[in-house]
DNA sequence: AGATTTGATCGGTGAATGGCGATGAACATG
DNA sequence: CATGTTCATCGCCATTCACCGATCAAATCT
């Protein structure tokens, strides 16, 4: 991955209401779970909901299933596990790069 | 760390100068570093750098250490630490609740 | 003291974001 | 066919963001 989709992501993570969506998501990933259900479950409009819905959708973090009338979203544990692993990533090589002394003992 | 924290930190790190700044101050991080270093890896202004340094240091992903007649940047390496354990945290809350393996209800 | 360097902050500008209500397409059902 | 649901999209508006040049305070060096 590179640094622009991790920052993309990183910003895409980057709003409270947009992980309340997550967390709902997850919670409910097993029942059936489209626009109006997590409207109703947040103190927002349903035009501004589907617009969060739409970042974390550009974002690749959960997927759109068309199911009659409704939309059915659900998380991406794909992506989310790349996502976890490219996170890993950055922040190992955010650590100190050269060590100063013995590395520490593995 | 709640929520809101953690989407606070998301979104500095959502921004891909951002994350160069990071990893130049850990490519770094030994010697001194400051705005001017950082400024010059990159093609902004300094004010520009400057305000991203801000961001981070509100963050509190980096640290600054005046040295004279300028400041010295350091990533905080705990806050890092910190970080990654949300982060895991959070993944892990987004991971399906109910484990996939066969005692799925309908 | 005066000159220089560093870098944070200010003011301004254009783009993006976050919020809303309204509209309209797609689908189900009477 | 008509009606009702769902929800993505479209303005619209206020706020924030990203960028810049200019300025100014503080520390350093003649």
């Amino acid at each position: 991955m590179h640094d622009d989709d991790i920052a993309n992501i990183m910003r895409a993570l980057g709003h409270p209401v947009r992980l309340s969506i997550l967390r709902f998501l997850a919670s409910q990933q097993q029942r059936e779970c489209c626009c109006g259900d997590v409207t109703e479950s947040l103190p927002l409009a349903q035009s501004t909901v589907s617009q969060h819905i739409k970042v974390l959708l550009d974002a690749g973090l959960i997927e759109r299933k068309p199911h009659g009338t409704r939309n059915r979203y659900m998380i991406r544990q794909d992506r989310l596990a790349e996502l976890g692993t490219a996170f890993g990533g950055l922040i190992e090589g955010l650590n100190l790069r050269a060590p100063h002394k013995e590395a520490e003992p593995a």
